[in-house]
DNA sequence: AATGAATGAGCTTTCATTCAT
DNA sequence: AATGAATGAAAGCTCATTCAT
C-alpha cells in the first residue's frame, strides 16, 4: 500500500489528473488516500506542494532520458526520432502525472512556478538543440523557426491527455511512432 | 462603451483567459464590467453561461470558415493549407477568446458539454475529412491515422496560448503559414 | 382573463398556497400572472402586501358569516353547528386562500400583522361568545375553557390545507358536518 | 455549555421555533451557538440537516411513547385519553421543537421528506387504530371517519403553538386533559 | 506521526425593490 | 399603465489551513 505520503501523491495524481486541480478538495485527497488531513499537512506544506512534487518527477525523468537520447551518437534524425518517440511514451506509461503536468502547469504558486519554468525551459531548449543540429547538417528544414518547432510538437504531445485513451487501438508506442514520424517528415520535407 | 452584456463578456473573457475560469470569482468580472453581481445574473443564468458563450462564438465562427474552405475548389493540399492556417489566424486575432477555449473546455456544466462537444466534433470530421481526401487522391501519406493527424495538429494549436505573444517577431499570419508548413510537409512528405 | 391586480392575486394566492409566502419569487408571481415586476409594483407596495389582500378577503368574509349565523334565531346549538359547518365549507372553496391564512399568517410584516390580528380576534371572540352563550344556558358542558375549545376547534380547521384534498371521497360540506358533529358532540356531551 | 452540535441544535431549535425555518438565517444560528459557520458544516450537512434532527427526535419520542400506551391494558377509551393527553404533555414540555415541527414540517428537502412523512403515518395509523378499536368494540361512535377524527385531533395539537403560552394561566397538564376531554367526548357521545 | 474540530475568508447565486423611460 | 435593467444586501455553502491534543 506504500508509506502515507506516497498514497497522497497517488491519490493527488489520480484526483488533479481526472478534474484539474482546482475542482479537488483536500478532502477528497485525504480520502481516496483513507488518511485525515492531519496526516497530510503534516508531510506536505500544502495543496501547492502536492502539485509541485506530481510533475517536477515526471518532467526530471523525462529531462534525464532526453539528455541522453540527444547525447547519443546516431545521426540526428534518429536521435531526435527517438527522443520524440521517449516524450510521448513516458507521458503515456505514465499518463495521470502527464495529465495533471498538462493541465495544470500554470495553476502553481508563484513561488514554485519560476523553478517549474526554469526546468521546462532546459528540457526544450535541450529539444530546440537537436533541431538546430539538423538545420546546421543541412538535413532539416530551415524555413521554419526552430523554437516554434518545438513548441509545435510539444503542443501535440500535450494534448494527448485530451483524446488518448489508455487501452484502446493504438499503443503508446504507436502513438509515439505516429507522433515522430509527423515531426521528421515535416521536418526532413525539405522545402 | 458598449451594452452590459458586451462588457461582461468582454471582461469574462480578458479574465478566463488570464486566470483560468476556476480562478475567476463572479466579484472580479462584474467589477471589471462596472456593473454589480445582480447586473450579471439579469443577463447570464450562470458563471458557466459566460464561458459557454464566450467560446461558443468562436468556435462557431471557427466552423463556418473551414466549412467554406474546405468546401473550396483549389488543390486538397492548398484547401488543408488555408484550413490550417486560418485557425491559426483567427484563434491569434481573438486571442483571448482563443486562450479561454484552450484552457477552459472542460471545465463546462455537464449540461452544456455536450452541446459543446458535439460542436467540436463537427469542426475535427470537417478537418479530417480533407486528410482522408488527400490520402485517398494519393496526394498525402496513409500510414498515419487521419484521427491521429487531426488531434496533433489541433494540439499544436492549442499550445499557441502557452507561448505565443502577441507583437513579438512573429505575426499571426507568420504562425499560421509555419504550423501550415510543418503540417502538409508530414503529409505530402510521404513514406 | 380579469384586470392585471386580479391576476396578480390569483397567481400569487396559488402560489403561496403551494409553497409558502417565503419560498414564491416575486419574479414567479408575475411570470404566472402574466405580467412584469414593474406592473405589480405599480398595484402593489410589497410581497408583504400581496399576502395582506390575499387572506384579508377570506377572513373578512368569514367574519361578516359568522356573524350573520350567530345573531340567527335559532337554538345556540344550531346556531354553533351552522358556524362550524361555515367556517370548514368557505375555507374548502377558497381552498388555496385559506391555505394561504392557515400557512402564512405570521409571516407578515409587523405593520400589517396588529391589523391581522385584530380581525382574528374579533371572528375568535364572536365564536366564543357562542360557546359561552351555550354554557351560559346550561346546553354545553362547562368544565373546559371556552377559549381553549375555540382554539382547539380552530386548530382542527387550520389543519386541513394540511390533509383534505379536493376531488376526494369527502365534499367540503361533509367535512364541515363531521367537524361540527365532533365540536358539538365535545360540547354537549355534559360532564 | 454542551458539546457545539448540541449547542447548533439548541440555537436553531430556538430560532426556527421564533421565525420559522426560512426566516432563519444560518449566521444567526451560529452567532446565537457561538460557533462559525465552518463548524456548523462540519457537523451538519446543511441547514436542512438541522431541522430534520431537530423534529426528528421529538416524533420519535412522541411515537413511541404513544406505542407503549396503545399497547397498555385499560380500556380502549382509557388508552386513548392517556395518548391524547401525552401528546399535548410532550408536544408542550418541548415546545420550541414542537413549535418547528408544526411550524415548518413541510419545508424539507425532497430527500428527508419521505422518510419523514413516513414516520409521521407511523403515528398516525397508531393513533387511528385505537380509534377503530374503540368504535369496533361499539364504545366510540361511528358515523365519522377515523381518518378524518385523527386530523381533527392533531390539528387541534399543531395548533398548540399558535396560542399557548408556557407560564400562564394553563398547565401542560391541564390543557392535554381538556384536548382529551373534547376528543372523547365527541366520541363517547353517541349519535 | 496523526487526528479532526474549528476557523475565516471566500464562493456562486437569489431576490425584493427601485427607477428611468 | 407598464417595462425591465440594475441594485445591494444577504443567503447557503465550500475549503485550505491551523492547532490543541
Amino acid at each position: 500500500m506504500g508509506t502515507v505520503p506516497e498514497r497522497l501523491i497517488e491519490a493527488a495524481t489520480r484526483l488533479f489528473a481526472d478534474k484539474g486541480f482546482d475542482r479537488v478538495a483536500v478532502q477528497e485527497i485525504v480520502d481516496l488516500a483513507g488518511v485525515t488531513k492531519g496526516a497530510m499537512y503534516h508531510y506536505f506544506g500544502s495543496k501547492d506542494d502536492l502539485l509541485h512534487e506530481i510533475y517536477g518527477s515526471l518532467l526530471r525523468m523525462q529531462t534525464e532520458r532526453l539528455e541522453l537520447i540527444a547525447a547519443g551518437d546516431g545521426a540526428v534524425e534518429e536521435r531526435l526520432h527517438s527522443a520524440a518517440v521517449d516524450v510521448v511514451v513516458t507521458s503515456v506509461e505514465n499518463f495521470d502525472q502527464a495529465k495533471v503536468y498538462f493541465r495544470s502547469a500554470d495553476q502553481l504558486a508563484e513561488s514554485q512556478r519560476m523553478a517549474m519554468r526554469a526546468e521546462r525551459r532546459r528540457y526544450h531548449e535541450r529539444f530546440r538543440s537537436l533541431v538546430e543540429e539538423g538545420r546546421d547538417s543541412g538535413v532539416f528544414r530551415s524555413d521554419v523557426p526552430a523554437d516554434l518547432v518545438v513548441h509545435y510538437f510539444f503542443g501535440s504531445v500535450h494534448h494527448l491527455g485530451a483524446w488518448y485513451r489508455e487501452g484502446g487501438a493504438l499503443s503508446a508506442k504507436d502513438v509515439g511512432r505516429h507522433y515522430a514520424d509527423l515531426l521528421l517528415g515535416a521536418l526532413v520535407a525539405g522545402e
